[in-house]
DNA sequence: ACAAAAGTGTTGACTATACACCCATGG
DNA sequence: CCATGGGTGTATAGTCAACACTTTTGT
């Protein structure tokens, strides 16, 4: 089974996809974990079809690991030191190449081609974890999401990659939430602002935050949503649908 | 003569520059122009080498065609439609293929190289049009500065490519402002704001502009400069070293 | 009546922008 | 002393964060 090669896909180019999901008032990232058999961190990748643009690429690979389609992906960097050559993974491929041979995952010629320097496009996207079911890629162990607090020490420059698209992520994060598929059709203010904190690792103060997210024209308010809680229901929002 | 080969460059995969300049209150642009043999308009481009950094590649395709050593360069996006096959330049090359083997400007394999489809890195700079001395890439015919409001029609999507770095680079401005050797030395808060103006093809009050600026804090006034006109002399200023 | 949490209002600091004024320079 | 352009000051509107207060809900 031939899986690279360069009459499918682009050479020493690859895409990194830093999946932020939300759940429980945390941030977290979605980590796939390779055994070589010693135990490895990176960022979810993949390579780029011929024929396929640079975005619909990132797209497919999202939607390998966490079966979502049509989520707002954003192209945030390239990194291209040429010291991109994972020595780390390649001495474990190297162990698990019998291996992975056997059970057809690699052949020969995909050492090869994963032995090169490689160029790596960072996206990122921000998704509803409820929403995921995370899948392993082709060479995982195991995925799973990871506080972005907590991260585990990753392989080459993945961590600065996470940071960077952190950053990427909050600038502007006004204009970006309509596209993020992470809140729920119907939300309240109390929960925007909890993502807010969670994105910013930050405490914002409750009226001011809602007068600025309804300055934005971009909400909706509907009905009040009932809880049984001893306290005031607060209003459902949602994004407008004209604009 | 083996220009291209993968073992000395990364296949597909290129890097495009905008090169902004400044001179007489215009902001202007470096467009190469390739005699196929009818003229066709590219953005200055080039190759990573394979054991070389996306940004010193940068730094050095900047440096073959101004000369300029030591510009701030900054990546602003990457272009990767499928579609960014040059199919006007290919067949133009055709007609020149002859020619070109025989003068030893490209080879069999180049033709194969170019004729792929290409992933293309942005930078942009921005540089004082006076220090510069434009020369020509091997294929040029000539080369040229635009002004950035009346570009001509380039080939794929090059006049997109420069559409976007401009609005990259209008984004603070002001923190770039230092890394950039479009002024001089010393110059007058009137070159800093004609500058700007051209940048941002708009005005700005003259009162205004200076308190912004001088709020920054990167600048130093220095003595008065004397130029002969009957009226107050402006302040020079520079820079500040230390920060 | 009360606690909890939602919604609204008010203030003061800061920023941006428009307008006004004064100053230096050389003819 | 005057035209020209440079430097500075002031007033006003708009923005943003902190504080205070009122309202709704179920027990």
């Amino acid at each position: 089974m031939k899986l690279f090669d360069e009459d499918h896909f682009i050479r020493q180019l690859s895409i990194d996809c830093v999946i932020f999901g939300y759940q429980e008032l945390e941030l977290k990232v979605l980590v796939p974990k390779v055994d070589l058999p010693h135990p490895v961190w990176t960022l979810p990748g993949g390579f780029i079809r011929q024929e396929e643009s640079i975005d619909l690429a990132a797209q497919r690979i999202l939607e390998e690991r966490t079966g979502l389609t049509d989520i707002y992906l954003e192209q945030y960097r390239v990194f291209g030191d040429p010291s991109r050559i994972n020595h780390e993974i390649f001495e474990g491929f190297n162990n698990m190449k019998k291996e992975w041979i056997e059970k057809g995952i690699l052949d020969e010629s995909s050492f090869e081609w994963l032995s090169k320097r490689f160029v790596s496009i960072g996206y990122y996207a921000l998704v509803d974890i409820n929403k995921v079911s995370p899948r392993k890629g082709m060479l995982d162990a195991s995925v799973g999401w990871y506080n972005v607090k907590e991260l585990p020490k990753m392989i080459m420059d993945h961590n600065e990659m996470i940071t960077t698209a952190l950053e990427a992520l909050r600038q502007n994060l006004d204009q970006k939430l309509i596209g993020f598929n992470l809140l729920p059709e119907t939300f309240t203010m109390r929960e925007v602002q909890e993502l807010y904190e969670a994105v910013y690792d930050k405490p914002f103060a409750r009226n001011n935050f809602q007068k600025k997210m309804l300055d934005l024209n971009v909400l909706e308010r509907l009905e009040k949503k009932f809880t049984g809680a001893q306290n005031k229901a607060p209003y459902l929002y949602r994004f407008r649908k004209e604009l």
